[in-house]
This record gives structure tokens, sequence and C-alpha cells, in this order.
DNA sequence: AGCGCATCCATTTTT
DNA sequence: TGGATGCGCT
């Protein structure tokens, strides 16, 4: 192997040529890391005569998934493809899927069990809450429903959980309600499909768990740092016959705690593993010298990381400028301005991201992007397999395979408008929970229902008919023609027709390009020599809901950071670098774990960019219908000074009444610095790598000392205090938990749980 | 069934 | 600020 890759540096062919036994690869943002995993795997394919099918490489997205897969063909060549067919490439819920078909009879699921994804749950959720009379305001299905993937994440079912500390019964009741629901629905969630197969796999006993343990010899896990406790579990146990588990992944881009993602996976992964493998990749490809800088500046002052240190052989590049502007709209003019300057030099648009932290600031950019005509994409938003009519049209073949999927045939029950009331489904619904039917089949026994009245009966029985005639032509014809049978004999299309609106135009075409992507499925398995089924299609699509058209030509890019994970490009403008922006702090003060992933994020953000970035920040912003004044983020801080240039908008300090076209014609040309503004900068000479100090003008950047003159030992019960959202109020207890914090009574808010550093004495 | 008005609420996202 | 949602009316 080794002429075939010489491009390896001393730690990439390490981990390269690290064969048997737990590996674990720390791999720096831009270090080469899915070279590595795919060399690894052609390592063993053709050095060491590994069975493809014996090795499994875990994903978590598709796109990572298709990357991973394409990049082997190519390194494999002409006649690798079969090769890279054989090989167990997927995402986390995929893989498992697959072995849940295969295996899954012996822990009790059906073979055609349906996915649902969130809005499904939520229905299954709200179902419940009127079943047991709870009030949807008291438990909103988002949060109860958060709740329960939480105890799922852990592995968890209502037993345990009703067994734990600190439980709400009702949660609990909801729990096991739609642990019931999804049972006879034939259904499972993303969680059961991780939380099944560990439980299939792990079974000491179990002859199917031996195979499948047997089966796979090398085991691989991308972005290690997002895996959950579950997933963990999961691939220990896959590994567990052989110990050949590889895991890659980087601490400080860990930016999916909230999603359930356990850094101590990564962490401990040498104390699970005693005898493992650490290779750290610490050599950037991608970005300059500053850039780079400039992420350590951001992640150095880190708590808990592995000790490592990125550097680049790559030119010093332009500085990174830090871009002072007076309110978001003069921060979206910024970034126009400096997406067509870049553009009239060459560079292509697509090589161009806009990055934020929340959603809620991107319509101002748009606007402004819009105004003066610059093509761009915002990534996030409605999925395709989101909208309405592609839901309904997939309900339709979801109960085909699964009747008993009760989510799906509710939502087709009166679509399109057959008039079945919303009493005649609820007296359908009750009729057939009092006979402990699925409310499928008690359409077949419509004739006991008393409750139901006659005419809502025909219209039932009318619908019966249609779904045995969509049952019988689906046993012999190929997908597309059923959803195209469907379309026409439920009235669907006509009545998007009759509508004759640009939206109904829009969702025909949306039903259309859903029967082209199964035909194309089709065709796909075809190919493949397999033959492509409806089942088989309804889970691709459950796996999969996002449409990968990221790589639209020639549109600048506007997304969140989080979106902008494993992407880069030559010029990035990271905005809103303001304190309560970025670090973001939303309605409860956050406590120093979320700190930390903020600074986290805020590495990702930077060390997506390859030569040029800029960060902005605005001394105003209207967010959420208020407006708040911010000052610099500590980000912004904890850049070392050498690698930036500090820079303002001519309207970050005056105050022109202007139009968007006229502040963005004006901030063409940098306004020399504003007199405030000097007179702020630092005015000793600072040695290289030092950082700034400017407490004035920059945020302080020693985590957990804002707002200065709160130390606990001032906090007492009884004492005033005033909070930044709050208002005044009264301490009622102090509390010491990872950080000081005090129990606060604010009037009109009641009492609530505040961090001292969120605090100030009244 | 479908519309209009009021009200409430606010990260980050994949599968 | 705006979107999602729910309610009541026609």
């Amino acid at each position: 192997m080794s002429a075939a890759h010489p491009i390896l540096n001393t730690p990439q062919a390490e981990a390269v040529a690290h064969v048997n036994g737990p590996l674990l690869v720390f791999a720096g943002a831009g270090s080469g890391k899915t070279r590595v995993i795919t060399y690894r795997i052609v390592n063993l394919v053709a050095e060491h005569r590994v069975a493809p099918y014996r090795i499994l490489a875990v994903t978590f997205t598709n796109k990572a998934a298709g990357e991973m897969r394409d990049r082997l063909s190519r390194i494999l060549g002409p006649g690798g493809e079969a090769i890279a067919k054989d090989l167990w490439v997927g995402t986390f819920h995929a893989t498992c899927a697959k072995l849940l078909r295969r295996f899954g009879g012996s822990i009790g699921l059906p073979r055609d069990f349906v996915i649902y994804d969130t809005q499904d749950q939520r229905a299954v959720v709200s179902r419940v809450l009127k079943e047991l009379d709870f009030d949807e305001k008291r438990y909103p299905p988002r949060t109860v429903l958060g709740r329960i993937h939480k105890e799922k994440q852990e592995g968890r079912g209502p037993d345990e959980m009703e067994a734990g500390d600190y439980v709400d019964d009702v949660v609990v009741k909801i729990f096991r309600k739609y642990e019931e629901h999804l049972h006879r629905a034939g259904a499972v969630d993303f969680e059961d499909l991780i939380g099944r197969t560990v439980k299939l796999v792990e079974d000491p006993d179990s002859e199917d768990a031996k195979t499948i343990r047997r089966r796979f010899q090398y085991v691989l896990v991308d972005e290690f740092q997002d895996t959950n406790r579950m997933q963990y579990r999961l691939v220990k146990a896959l590994a567990s016959e052989t110990q050949n588990l590889c895991v890659v992944g980087d601490d400080d881009q860990s930016i999916y705690r909230w999603r359930g993602a356990d850094i101590r996976n990564i962490r401990n992964f040498r104390r699970d593993f005693a005898n493992a493998k650490v290779v750290k990749l610490e050599q950037n490809y991608r970005s300059t010298k500053r850039i780079v800088s400039a992420a350590l500046g951001v992640i150095s002052p880190s708590r808990e990381r592995e000790p490592k240190e990125l550097w680049t052989d790559n030119e010093d590049g332009i500085p990174i400028d830090v871009v002072a502007a007076r309110d978001e709209h003069d921060e979206a003019a910024f970034v126009t301005r400096s997406i067509s300057d870049a553009r009239a030099e060459g560079t292509s648009l697509r090589e161009m991201a806009v990055f934020y932290r929340i959603h809620a600031q991107s319509r101002v950019l748009e606007e402004a992007l819009r105004v003066a005509n610059v093509p761009y994409q915002i990534v996030g938003g409605m999925k395709f397999y989101e909208r309405a009519e592609v839901k309904d049209a997939l309900s339709y073949l979801r109960v085909l395979v699964n009747p008993q999927s009760d989510v799906d045939f509710l939502r087709i029950v009166n679509v399109p408008a057959r008039g079945i009331g919303q009493t005649s489904i609820e007296r359908l619904t009750a009729f057939a929970s009092s006979r402990g039917l699925q409310v499928h089949d008690a359409l077949a026994k419509l004739d006991e229902a008393t409750d139901v009245p006659t005419a809502a009966k025909k219209k039932l029985a009318g619908l019966r008919d249609l779904l045995e005639d969509f049952c019988a032509f689906e046993r012999q014809h190929a997908a597309s023609d059923v959803l195209d049978r469907i379309l026409e004999k439920t009235g669907y299309r006509d009545a998007l027709k009759n509508e004759d609106s640009a939206e109904a135009d829009a969702r025909l075409e949306n039903l259309a390009e859903l029967i082209g992507s199964i035909r194309d499925y089709e065709a796909e398995m075809q190919a493949a020599g397999e033959k492509g089924s409806l089942s088989g299609f309804l889970e691709r699509v459950s796996l999969q809901s996002d449409t990968d058209q990221m790589e639209e030509e020639g549109r600048v890019t506007l997304m969140t950071v989080h979106s902008a994970k494993g992407l880069e490009f030559e010029r990035v403008i990271l905005t809103g670098m303001e304190e309560e922006m970025f670090p973001y702090r939303g309605m409860d003060p956050g406590g120093e774990e979320e700190l930390e992933e903020e600074r986290r994020l805020a590495y990702v953000a930077i060390t997506r960019a390859r030569k040029h970035l800029a960060l902005t920040h605005t001394s105003m912003r209207q967010i959420f219908g208020t407006t708040r004044w911010g000052r610099p983020s500590r980000f912004i801080g904890d850049l070392p000074a050498e690698s930036i240039v500090q820079k303002a908008t001519r309207s970050a300090s005056q105050r022109p009444q202007q139009s968007y076209v006229e502040r963005a014609r004006e901030t063409r040309d940098y306004a020399p610095m504003p007199s405030w503004f000097q007179k702020k900068q630092p005015t000793v000479q600072r040695a290289a790598g030092e950082r700034y100090v400017d407490k004035e003008f920059f945020a302080d950047t020693s985590a957990g000392s804002e707002g200065g003159d709160s130390e606990s030992g001032e906090l007492r019960r009884g004492a005033r205090v005033l909070h930044s959202r709050f208002g005044e109020g009264e301490v009622r207890r102090i509390e010491a938990s990872s950080e000081p914090a005090a129990v606060v009574f604010f009037p009109g808010w009641g009492e609530k749980k505040v961090l001292a550093r969120f605090l100030r004495l009244a």
C-alpha cells in the first residue's frame, strides 16, 4: 500500500496502518480526517484482504456516508465499485434499520415496521394527551417528547424512568402510552432504531446477536464526539468480538450536547479501552496561519480539552476583519458589499458563506442580498419530505405497507376532503379503542360501530374500498405507478388543480418530483440487480429527510454555524458576534457547560474558512421584536491581536437615516476609525500572541466573571438584586451548583434559579 | 370546512 | 418581529 499513499503525513499513516485493536483518532479541523478513514478502509481491504462486507463504517448524516462511499470508489478505482458497494457504510439509523429488518423478528418487531419522524411522533403524543385527558398547554407535546427522547437516549423505558429520581408521573404515563401506541402501530421512532438494535446485539444468548457480532470484523465511527450513550453502546457491542473499533472525532468540535451527544464518550474512550492506540492529527491543511491562530485563540481557554495544538504549514494569509457595525441592517449592508466585492474580484459565490448563530438573523441578511441582487441560498428550512403534500402521499403509501400505522391512517382519512369530519373521526377512533383495534382495522367492522352515523359509515366504506383497490394494484405494479393511481383516484390531484393557485402548482410539482424520486429509486435498484419495493423506498425516505441540494451553483450560502460543521469555504463572514447572540443566551441563563459549547461552536465557525474570514458585531440589534444593545463577543476578545484588523462601518459611528442601497454604497469604503473606537484601542504595544485586554471595548474573556460586581459572598437571603431580563427581585436562597447561583423571586416572574454572575446587587 | 383574528412564544438539528 | 397555533365565526 505504501506506494499508493505517499500523501499521508506521519500520524495519518500511523492511523491507517493500525489494523487490530481499538484506535482513537483525534482529528483536528481540516486535518484530513476523511482521508484517514477512507485510506484505512482501503488498507484493510487491499492489503489485509478483509472482506468488504465485514467492515462497518458509521456516520451521522447520509451526506457524510455518501461522500465516504464516493471517495472509496474513487480511490479503489475501476473494479472498486463492487467493493465499495459491499462495504457497510451508513448512518447509525440506516445501519440499525438494516439490521432490524433482517433480525428484528426475534425481538418482536414486525418485518414491515414503519419509522415515525418527529411530526409523526408528536402526533402520537398529542393523541395520548387527549386519551389521558391532559392539557396540551400544561404538557406541550414538543417538551414531553423531548423528555421521552432523553430517557430513550439513555436506554431507559417508562419503567426505568419511573424508578428514577425526580420523576414527573404524568410524563411517565404519557411515555408508557406512547410506547404502546408505537408498538400497536408497528412503528419505531429514531431512538428505537438504536435502542432496539442495542438490545438485539447485546443479548448474550441470542444466536442472531452472535451472528451479527461475528459479522463485523472492523467497525469505524466518524464524528465520534457526537455520539450519545446508546450509540456508543451500540458500536461497542458490534465490535465486542474483535475489539477492532476505530473512532474518529474532535472533542473541540462537539456542539451537539443539547441533543444528547455525550462528550465523555470520546474523553473516556481510553478508559474503556485501556489498550487503545491514540493518534492525533494536528496539522491543518485547510486554512491560513492567521485563521488557525484565531481558531486556537478561541478554543484555548476551553477547560476540559484533550491536549493538542492545531498548526499549519500554509501561508500567513491576510488579516481577519473584525468589523463593527451599527445595527443588523448596517451589518447586512457590510456583508452584501463585501460579497459583491469579492465576486467582482473573481471569487465564486459558491466559495462564500455567511454564518449566524440563530435562524432569526437570516431575514435581514436575505433582504439586503435580495435588494443588491446577490443570489443566495439558505440551508435549513422546510425540507422536501416535510411538506404537507409529500407527507400525505407518503402516508397513503405507508398505509398500504402497514395498515396498522394509525398516524398515517388518520393523516389521510379525510385528505383530500371526503366529508369525514372531526366528529366522525373521533367516533371511529373511540370505536377502535373500545375494541382494541387499530383504526384501519376498525373499518372492517364498521357495521358494529353504533356510534358512527350512517352517512359517515358510507364515506368510510368508500375509503376502505379505495385502499383495497390500491392494495391489490400494489401487488402487480411498481411503486411509482401506485402513487400515481392514488393521486388520481382519491382526487388529490384534481383538488389541487381546481385550486389554481401558485401554491397549489408548487404542491403538484412536489408530488411529481416525489413520483420522479420513486422512479429513480426503482431504476437504481434495477441497475443493482435488485427489485425496488415500496417498503424499500419508504425506508430510504424515512431515514433521509433532506434532499441534499447544497451544491447549488453560483450562490452564497447562508446558514447557522451548526449546519456549517464539516464544510469549508474560501471566504466566511461570521455575523452577530455580540455577547448574548454568540455566545447565545436565551431564556435561561445557561451554565458553564453551555458556554463551553458556544466556544467550541465559535471554533467550528472559524475553522470553516480557508483564506478570508470576517467577524461582524453590532452595537444595537432588533431581535424578537425588542432592541438589544450588545458588546462585542468575548470570542472576539480571544482573537490574537496580530491576526486581526479592526474596522468599523461608517454608520457605526454616525446615525444616517438611509436606505439599504445607500448604506450599501456608503460601506464600500470603510470609514476612518471613529474617535470613540480609537480611544478605546489598547495603546500599549502588544507582543505576539498576547490577547486584547481592553475590557471596556471587548467583553471579558475570562468565563464566569461577567457582571463583575456580583461575587456570591455578597449575595445573601433577602438581598435585592437586579437581572437584565427579570428586573429587580429578592434572593430566596443561595444554591451552590457548578458555580454560585441563587433562587430569586422576581415580581411578575416568580421564583427563578439564576447564576450569580447574571445578578447585580440592587 | 375554511377563514380571520388573537394570542403566545422565541437556539442550535439529524435521523 | 413574525410564525405557529387555536378558537370562534360563517
